[in-house]
DNA sequence: TATATCACG
DNA sequence: ACGTACGTGATATAC
């Protein structure tokens, strides 16, 4: 059997991809659909053929696809997109990482080379594949030679092949003819400019007949469509030069060995990382299971004696940085039966063994080589650890760790230790808060190019406590790197935030609320269960009844939350008129049903039986499964998920609990303080259009905040241009409209939408707001210039937001980058100042000795439970640092209420 | 696991 | 002409 080799036209097939695949980035901004489309099309031909040689070869200059321009862009040489200009590079790399031979060659197209290639390896009697998006190279098709073409359809990838006699198949004309047959119809994206009046029948036709340009020009009396015989006869020169430029150069000097090109294995650490870079998770499953070798592990230590542990507390005393971690049992933390007020009011020393139980054991690195997991246990209790780690803390200069807030149930921080512990978790989020999760594999990979085992490849999905116990070994070196990535990353990211100016920002503002976030998740808020259960009850009756109704109005039974389902029965059945349409089939979303409601009854009980049914099974039934042994609900405050600074809230998200509609606002009965106190809420009054009449800088939108407790009265007053006290309730209403939209980065569609007008008149009131406010749209196309330039935005704080959508050739992703570039910054900034005002509530509160704390907080809003004797204080606390947190120059003010649950305080 | 929908700011 | 408002998280269904 012969031998095998696959050559692959680089540029052609990553372009083919790149038009084949919807666009895909990775969460760094990347864009890498080609380069994925590439290495999928890459994998089945390996499969497929199972070659013993591969080579890529690329032109040496990209800068247009002139040449290989796909069908719809044939011609217009158009620069290559931004968006496939910067994965030609990565493909490369990639390449290059799997140990693939790339070809490039000055004064030579990859057609050349390809050719050249080609030929060489079919003289030496190898099987040649070669695949390429490009029919140019169908006239290199021999009996040893196949030109393989992949096509990207919706249900896969298929791929044409092409012996020399599926050309002549095909189009009629064998491979060698096939340079005639391009060299008379011609090819602008080529530049061949061939004969006029000749296209690609005539052009077959002819040389079916005649062979070749020169045997037609030879018969040229003969040729039937005499408008075909005189053109040809006065443009035979063109034709001959014609075929020099058709004709693929198959003797090019290339400097080829063929043994380099030997397949060897491509899964290579190397490849790994990459692959893992741009997030191609699916292709990591084609790796060996065991990760590539490294060599932080090697200096791992593992102790778990008293007297070793002591030596190593004793040496990392007496170095200036540390990285450290504590590792424990999420489920040891967890109250063991029946919380009694009694024991909640214990003593802590009770509680702090309790949690001392959970702990598994404390990391610590000082050093290249000084990598220690100290493992608790018989001989070192997790007490021990802590206190140890305490008392070194206090010694060294400075800490690093990763994600803290999950350490501070076992090790409560003293605040004078705080202002030199930093966690990386937080910093990689401020430099690049686009990314979806942030892990200590990953800031490893970014900033140490470091590749190393995730916690899934050491511990799989085992908890903590199960791993201690099945797992030890890789246990230990999940702590260990915990500790050791910190320690040989932070220097550099913090380096990086202040290079970026974000050093303020990171200290302080999220390292302290870091700790505030921490306090408030402990808290928690009581729920009333019983209520809450009623609540459901009450729901379920009118479901049913709505069920009931539904099922006879639309004739048959049928699941009302499939909107499949529903569709077929509104639209095919019903034959209502349907407005959008989704990718699977008809929308049902709200806004398409509100306008069927007024016509037909049964939509208008669609609609309510949405409305109960989420109310249902995500507030009543949902919040239920949540509430702990105490009554309280915890939910988790994330703060390294939000592109703008936000916060998120999530298992459950008490951040979006109902209040727009009556009876979704009756579940914050539910949310209730606990006996002797109230809750106490207090919400910045439009703090985002405040932070953009500060930002804008605009004279008449900050004047208007001076005087005016209206600020949509007011701009309806200025954009109408009528008397303050004769606006009228739509007039407001599209005044608040367009005011939200500003914020959203506006445009006339989205407000069109939200009013239910024309485009046209949306577009109107835009141009009457602009003209109102002149500031705010210089500030606004101020935004998105510098956004373009420097590819990011800032809040007032430094928080940056990174635009990649603005370097995008499409119109849409480049739309919403401009949009974004508007809006970061102010919703940003108001998170920054939300966050500064937490910060100082919490420590004011507990300053002034006050028992009261902080439990929630929706973005503009903070909620405190209040004890009742403290309630005054606190509010004064709240107005003073909440209106205070920033400076700018429009007040900020706040709205407060209290109330014995959540729907009187708000 | 992805999609559609809908709750909040 | 392109087809949208910005930022989240939870649920149910369908693949």
């Amino acid at each position: 059997m012969s031998k095998k080799i696959v050559l692959i036209d680089g540029h052609s097939i990553l372009n083919r991809a790149f038009f084949g695949i919807p666009d895909l980035t990775n969460g760094e901004g990347l864009h890498t659909n080609a380069v994925y489309g590439f290495l999928n099309i890459l994998f089945r031909i390996l499969e497929e053929e199972k070659p013993d040689y591969l080579t890529v070869a690329f032109d040496v200059h990209a800068p247009t696809f002139r040449h290989k321009m796909y069908e719809a862009y044939k011609g217009t040489r158009k620069p290559m997109a931004e968006e496939l200009r910067q994965q030609v590079p990565v493909i490369k790399e990639v390449l290059q990482a799997m140990g693939v031979v790339i070809v490039e060659q000055e004064g030579y197209e990859a057609d050349d080379i390809l050719g050249t290639l080609a030929v060489q390896c079919e003289e030496e009697g190898l099987q040649v594949s070669l695949v390429s998006g490009d029919r140019d190279l169908l006239q290199l098709a021999s009996e040893r030679i196949k030109i393989r073409i992949p096509k990207t359809k919706r249900t896969g990838t298929e791929i044409e092949d092409y012996y020399a006699a599926d050309v002549k198949e095909k189009y009629q004309v064998t491979p060698k003819e096939f340079i005639d047959v391009k060299a008379l119809m011609g090819d602008t994206a080529d530049n061949i400019p061939g004969v006029p009046g000749i296209g690609e029948k005539t052009a077959t036709a002819l040389i079916v007949s005649y062979g070749s340009i020169e045997n037609a020009y030879a018969h040229v009396d003969e040729i039937k469509p005499p408008r075909a015989q005189n053109n040809l006869r006065e443009h035979y020169e063109q034709a001959q030069m014609s075929k020099t430029l058709a004709t693929i150069e198959v003797n090019a000097p290339i400097e080829y060995h063929l043994e380099e090109a030997a397949l060897g294995d491509l899964f290579t650490p190397e490849a790994y990382v990459w692959l893992k870079k741009l997030e191609f998770k699916n292709m990591l499953s084609r790796f060996q299971v065991e990760t590539p070798a490294v060599s932080m592990e090697q200096y791992f230590i593992e102790v778990t004696e008293l007297s070793e542990a002591k030596q190593v507390f004793q040496e990392a005393g007496e170095a200036e940085r540390i990285g450290f971690s504590l590792l424990a049992d999420a489920e040891g933390a967890e109250p063991e039966g029946q919380m009694t007020l009694d024991s909640f009011l214990q003593n802590d020393r009770e509680a702090a063994e309790k949690k001392a139980e959970g702990i598994l054991g404390i990391s610590l690195a000082f050093g290249k080589e000084k990598i220690f997991y100290l493992r608790a246990g018989e001989h070192m209790a997790g007490k021990w650890l802590v206190e140890q780690l305490l008392a070194l803390l206090q010694k060294v200069k400075s800490a690093a760790t990763f994600d803290l807030k999950s350490q501070l149930s076992w090790l409560s921080i003293p605040r004078e230790l705080r202002n030199k512990i930093s966690d990386v978790l937080i910093s990689a989020y401020l430099i690049n808060p686009l990314k979806s999760d942030y892990t200590y594999d990953d800031i490893a990979k970014e900033y140490l190019d470091l590749m190393i085992p995730s916690r899934i490849d050491l511990l799989g999905k085992l908890p903590l406590f199960q791993a201690s116990l099945e797992k030890r070994k890789e246990l230990f070196q999940y702590g260990a790197f915990l500790a050791a990535v910190p320690f040989q990353a932070s220097e550099k990211l913090e380096q990086k935030l202040k290079d970026t100016g974000m050093q303020q920002l990171f200290w302080e503002i999220e390292m302290p609320l870091t700790y505030t976030l921490y306090e408030m998740e402990q808290e928690g808020v009581q729920v009333n269960g019983e209520a809450l259960k009623s609540y459901g009850e009450n729901l379920s009756e009118k479901i049913i009844e709505l069920e009931r109704e539904i099922y006879q109005e639309a004739g048959e039974e049928f699941n009302i939350n499939s909107p499949k389902q529903l569709g077929v029965i509104l639209f095919d059945k019903l034959k209502m008129p349907y407005g959008k349409k989704t990718k699977t089939g008809y929308s049902t979303a709200a806004d398409v049903l509100e306008k069927l409601a007024g016509d037909y009854p049964l939509v208008s009980k669609i609609l309510e039986y949405r409305q109960l049914t989420k109310l249902k099974s995500t507030y009543a039934e949902g919040l239920a499964n949540y509430i702990e042994e105490d009554g309280r609900i915890r939910s988790t405050f994330h703060q390294t998920i939000t592109a703008t600074g936000r916060l998120s809230s999530a298992e459950p998200n008490l951040q979006n609990i109902p209040i727009r509609m009556e009876l979704g606002r009756q579940i914050r009965k539910v949310f209730i303080p606990r006996e002797g106190c109230v809750l106490i809420d207090a919400d910045y009054s439009q703090i985002e259009l405040r932070v953009l009449a500060h930002m804008s800088g605009d004279e008449n939108l900050i004047g208007a905040y001076r005087k005016a407790q209206d600020i949509h009265r007011i701009t309806a007053s200025q954009v109408f241009h009528v008397p303050f006290e004769e606006v009228t309730s739509l007039q407001r209403r599209n005044a608040k409209a367009v005011n939200f939209g500003i914020v959203y980065g506006i445009s006339s569609f989205g407000l069109s939408q939200d009013l239910s007008i024309t485009k046209k008149e949306a577009a109107g009131y835009i141009e009457s707001y602009f003209e109102t406010y002149p500031g705010v749209k210089r500030f606004l196309d101020q935004l998105v210039k510098d956004a373009k330039e420097k590819g990011y935005v800032s809040t007032i704080f430094g928080r940056r937001r990174p635009v990649p959508e603005l370097s995008s050739g499409n119109f849409m992703q480049r739309s919403f980058g401009e949009r974004v570039a508007m809006n970061a910054p102010i919703q940003g900034t108001a998170a920054d100042i939300i966050k500064i005002a937490m910060i100082r509530v919490n420590e004011s509160l507990k300053d002034k000795g006050l028992r009261s704390r902080l439990i929630l907080q929706v973005h503009d809003e903070l909620l405190i439970e209040a004890w009742e004797e403290e309630m005054e204080q606190v509010e004064e606390i709240l107005k003073q640092e909440m209106e205070n947190a920033a400076v700018l120059s429009v007040q900020l003010e706040i709205d407060m209420k209290h109330g014995k649950d959540w729907y009187e305080a708000h």
